[in-house]
DNA sequence: CGGTGTGTTGAGTTTTTTCAAAATAGGTGG
DNA sequence: CCACCTATTTTGAAAAAACTCAACACACCG
């Protein structure tokens, strides 16, 4: 069916059919409800470092990350580059123009090699009308989204580099959860990327955090946090 | 400017008419199913200053403006306040919340005298059930708020405050049309807390751009644009 | 005509960036 | 497994951007 290259067949195969239940807008669905969506989905394979979509393209598709990684990033009307989001396994992306005849205003680059399920957006109108809880999902996927963009554009607006990388550095051991210990989810570069600085500054901080004995790094991309409580009182 | 004290009786009668017309999520309606959605309308005035909902409040109310404006702002982690955004009659606020349990992350608050018509959450859901072209739209509008919203994101992220307030002017005269003059849609001190900097930098940058042969300001609040695309270029 | 809130200007300081160079990690081919 | 290459990360020094605080100017209101 989907069998591309010479992959591990059964490997694209599973992670395709798990997919659709991963995603939060479909996950409520009956089995056989998701196996019509998944009928209609069509999986696709994008080498490392191949664009998926670009700012400016028509936008008809929803995309859904069966596995591998997809970096999201804007650019700024100066030219500056802003990563927006990294997609994993089961998170999607495309929705914002399925409701509206529109452009993307972003761009999505394969990380890694990876696969993506695709479901137009003819198709997925057919089941929001099919489905009309699938709407209600989105709703109230899409307010969430929004709050969190929000609160996002009010950090930027009103903290400096230091509290937003603390903030975001207690949301890393927040999700990693049982030990304070966690491995950042991307390069410092990316990071400094998606916290609108610069690396140089990311790793100047990050020292200032460790003099402080608020965090110790164990390796470039592990992290310890010593004094939660400290560190956001910064 | 806004009238205080002497208005007519009707006016507020007939302004919470006319404001259901004026929302872009209902005013697809027949004007019948627009008689219904209004008679679930309940009209709420509030007087100069005063809070219509706060942070961490329970939100189960749609609130439409009939007339007057509403300061919409929010609270970083460390306490300070950004303005996200102002709503004129026709906007909508509160609608974040109304597809998921949840709570405000926001303060609204009445900037003059006024009135503003509730949906609660309930009623809306059973519009959304009658007519279901209103998810459409709400879809719609949310996935624009988004993109409006990611964008002002990276420019935070990555303009310095001289190009984000140079985009600023540039969208007011684009909303303005026909003249190259307009009129400042806020005060400096909330045009800086919109714009995530302080009302010195404002006045400031504002200075270096009539230095340079941009703009020229006729008052505190009235600027005229020579030349949009020298202060774009920035 | 004061009074209050808003806007402007100046000086000094903090925060962050930039550019350059050195250190480190990770991957590849031998 | 090691040597080497490249990309990432760290550090330093200087410059740029923005903020703070204080003083003053201006506008609007009764």
């Amino acid at each position: 069916m989907y069998h591309r290259g010479n992959y591990r067949s059964d490997h694209t195969h599973e992670s395709h059919e798990a997919c659709i239940s991963l995603v939060p807008i479909f996950n409520h669905l009956e089995s056989d409800q998701m196996d019509e969506i998944m009928k209609a989905t069509k999986p696709v394979s994008y080498k490392k470092g191949e664009i998926i979509y670009r700012a400016g393209a028509q936008s008809n598709s929803l995309y859904i990350v069966s596995n591998g990684k997809i970096r999201i990033y804007r650019l700024s009307e100066s030219g500056k580059e802003q990563l927006v989001r990294i997609l994993i396994p089961g998170d999607f992306t495309g929705e914002l123009a399925l409701f509206r005849e529109s452009i993307h205003e972003s761009y999505a680059v394969a990380m890694e090699d990876t696969n993506v399920c695709m479901i137009t957006r003819s198709d997925l109108q057919e089941f929001l009308l099919k489905f009309p809880s699938i709407s209600l999902k989105i709703l109230s996927e899409f307010s969430k989204r929004l709050e969190t963009s929000e609160k996002q554009t009010t950090r930027f607006a009103t903290e400096k580099v230091e509290t937003r990388l603390a903030l975001f550095l207690a949301k890393c051991v927040d999700s990693g959860e049982k030990t304070t210990e966690f491995v950042l989810p991307m390069n410092k570069k990316n990071l400094a990327s998606y916290l609108g600085t610069t690396p140089e500054t990311i790793s100047r901080k990050l020292t200032d955090f460790k003099n402080h004995g608020y965090i110790k790094q164990i390796s470039h991309r592990k992290i310890r946090i010593l004094d939660l409580d400290g560190l956001l009182l910064i």
